[in-house]
DNA sequence: TTGGACTCTATAGTTGGCTAGAGAGTTTAA
DNA sequence: TTAAACTCTCTAGCCAACTATAGAGTCCAA
């Protein structure tokens, strides 16, 4: 008993659905640590399991594992100031916002170009052209 | 004369400030077509800008070069039916949707922390620790 | 006409984010 | 106690999307 909450590798990996081998790139890069054991296995803390769905989430919105490591890395207190995880924060807020716009401009883009394209062929005739490149939304 | 639209792929990657290595490669994906002269050079018409600002605008959104493949070789006509284009460009909206809702979330849960983290840190003391991880949302 | 800028093909190398072994030790359930 | 399952390190390989380099031909302006 005592320390119930001991995760070995293989239970971080099923839990979070990450593999085994990424978890281990992911300590390389100090992304995540872990406790060694005196066998020399990695033992985790649940909260291990937080911090790698959240390396995904981060990844899936297009972050890559550097950008994470700058944010997660700033835990490393001392040198390294306050004020720099609130500037770093800021970035990926704006960066996000940025993106998010971009998108939304794109998507726009893509409607007006199938509605656009709709129109021009209601009901398309067998042997009728998709002039897709050369109409393009810009 | 005559044939004043004639770009060199020195032309079309400065003006879309892709290098000519890369213009090379998205034609050996098929993304993108020029005609060879004499010489053995590629000559490219103006409309071909335009398709590589729209590749580089669909990948700056995430799409691979294989998707943005997916979307433009639908051009090729005769074999492919009309409403492939429609359920491909519908299931790029789609895409695009369900991204920008998850990234307007994500981006609400990094607000979230760092006013939250603010909050705990008025005035970041000298020594502070910046407990980033422990707190992490989810 | 010549030399610098441009183009060609082909091959190799790079970065990011992993996966897949090999070979060896460890844990655990029957 | 033993065999399957798990873990370790290390090295190699893979995919995407390029970049870089070599060796050779082409264009064009002075």
């Amino acid at each position: 008993m005592a320390v119930a909450t001991r995760l070995k590798i293989g239970d971080v990996a099923k839990q979070t659905g990450v593999a085994v081998g990424a978890l281990r790139y992911y300590e390389s890069l100090g992304l995540l640590s872990s406790e060694r054991g005196d066998n020399g296995y990695r033992y985790y803390s649940p909260e291990a399991v937080h911090q790698v769905q959240f390396i995904k989430k981060a990844q899936a919105l297009g972050f890559s594992l550097d950008d994470v490591g700058d944010v997660l890395n700033v835990h490393q207190r001392g040198d390294v100031p306050c004020e720099f995880v609130q500037s770093l924060l800021q970035d990926k807020i704006q960066q996000l916002e940025t993106q998010i716009q971009q998108m939304t401009a794109f998507k726009a883009d893509l409607e007006q170009y199938r509605d656009r394209w709709a129109e021009a062929h209601p009901r398309p005739q067998p042997g009728d052209i998709c002039p897709l490149i050369e109409t393009v939304p810009l």
